[in-house]
Order: structure tokens, then sequence, then C-alpha cells
DNA sequence: TTGCTTGCAAATGATTTGCACTGCT
DNA sequence: AGCAGTGCAAATCATTTGCAAGCAA
């Protein structure tokens, strides 16, 4: 169950270095946990990167918040989810997000469509003198697996 | 500040009616409350509507949820929001989202552009054998209130 | 009277925090 | 030694729930 995650650890631990934060073993489970199975609950990375109590974990995912290298998802299941910051991984992207089962999956739009959007999105905050950061879209319905279920 | 909201109180009284719901006062009250200020967390409909006890509040929420009248939001700051179903008002919307205060400001787009939107969904989805039902989009900035109290 | 609505107070549960301990440096 | 990271147990706080009263059909 290894990919190269050597690489990356490589940026997080020198992202964490020049803050001066220490990259410590259960801070790399966790990463590694994050780079492999996509947006995690906490419940989830418990499970994958096992023998982190629950504190330290929420503890450790808020200093690789603050560092830039996670980022913290808000949906209506029960647990918030973590993934990859984007500024780490290189890649903008959007969720699909399961309505029955709160699962989310990572999609990546054609790089037009998001010039597109932007442009959009720009124009139409101008009338609530609003400046833009950026834009999260949830594409949201059903997984391959409940639609499954569904039909059982 | 009284707008014209007979209009949407009739078709929400049908609608909970048609479901055997009562269309309570203080009901009314978190819809008109909701109709005029837009996205709310449940402090502000405490505030907008007065009268009404914290558990009342979240439980006539929750019935209006089950009747498509009212749709939960959920974001990072403490409290959710609620807002009007676009099912009860007809419009198809998105949200300005502040990062720095947390307000939501509802914006429509282009006819144009949400159809391109769609049809890129739909393509992005395939790959995971999603079935899509609709998208949220934030565009996530910061608001003409948070602008002016940074600079000042 | 019967059943839904309401308010108060208590419970729930994800997340946070206090504190004592372990382990780098 | 000194400071950051860790686990356990306790605290926090938005939201939910139990229960006794109020109100409409």
């Amino acid at each position: 169950m290894n990919l190269d995650n050597s690489g990356l650890h490589q940026l997080v631990a020198t992202k964490l270095d020049e803050a001066g934060q220490m990259y410590t073993q259960k801070r790399q489970k966790l990463v590694d946990a994050l780079s492999q199975a996509g947006p995690c609950t906490l419940p989830e990375l418990l499970e994958f990167s096992d023998g982190i109590a629950q504190s330290s974990a929420y503890r450790n995912l808020t200093v690789l918040e603050e560092m830039g290298v996670v980022r913290r998802l808000v949906h209506h299941g029960e647990y918030g989810r973590w993934e990859l910051s984007e500024e780490l991984t290189g890649h903008h992207h959007h969720h699909l997000v399961c309505h029955s089962c709160d699962v989310v999956i990572d999609v990546e739009l054609p790089t037009h469509i998001e010039h597109l959007m932007d442009e959009a999105f720009e124009k139409a905050a101008i009338g609530s003198k609003f400046t833009v950061d950026r834009h999260n879209i949830d594409i949201v319905g059903t997984c391959a697996n409940c639609q499954e279920t569904a039909q059982a």
C-alpha cells in the first residue's frame, strides 16, 4: 500500500521546517493517509494511521492546516473532512459529494471551464462589492456504491 | 419592514397543509425572517423573529426542511445557516461567502454559464459512476464590510 | 379529549483544552 | 535542562431530546 510519497514528504518537511515545526511520525502518517485515501473524516484517519490518539490527530491537523498542508472541508455529515491542500498538491479540484453516505471524491474540471467560471464569479461578485479569492464547488448526487445499495 | 410576503406564505401554507402540518405563527415568523434577511444563523433568526425559544426554532426549521421549505447550509462558521429553498423561491442561486466574518450573500449566475457548468459536472462525474443531482457553489472572498474594516 | 406545538432544562457528540508525561535536541 | 508532541480525561458548545404545560381541532 505504498505509493511514492517521498516527494510529498519532502515538500511538507521543508514547509514545516521553515516555520519551525516538527514533521513527526504521527504527522507523516496523517499526510500518508490523506494522500492515499482522499478527503477523510477523523475516524477514517484514526483507522488508516492507527496508533494516534484522537486529540493528537485533531491537534496535528490543526497545525498542518495553519501550515497550509491540509484543508478542512465541511459538509452535512457528522464529521468534518480533511484533505491535502491544493497549494501542496498543485491540483485545483472540486468534490463529488454523495448525499446518501456523505463520501467525498475529488474531480478536476477542464481548464477552460474553470476560466469561464472565474470570470462569471468575478462579475457576479461586483454587485455586492465582494473581493473573490477562490471558489468551492460541490457536485451533489449519489455515489456508485449507494446506487447499487438502493436497487438491491 | 414589510414586503409582500402574502404570496410566499400562501405557498408555504399549502405545502404544509398538504403534508398535514400546521403553519403556526412561529413558523411564519421564521419564514418572514429568512425571506427578508437571506441565509441566517440561528442566533440571527432568534433576534429577527423574537419570542421564539431556541429549541422551538431548531425543531421548526427541521420540520420546514423536511417539507422542502428551507434548506440548511453548512460552512466554516460556528453556526449553520438556513435559507428558503430554491424549490420554494424558484430562483437557483449560489453564495458569496466571506472568510472573514462568515456572512453569506446570494448571487445568481447567467443561465448559459449554469448550462456549461452542468454539462461539465456531468462529464466529470462519469469517471466515478456518480449520479449528479445538483451543485452548490461557494464564491469565497472578503465582503465589503470586512474590506473596510481591514483598511481602517 | 386528543394530538401537535412550545419552553425549559438536561443530554448528546464532535471538537477543544488542561495536565502530566514522554522524547527530541 | 528545556521545549514540543502525545494521551487521557474533562470541558465546550451547537444542536437535539425529554418532559410538562399550552393550545387548536
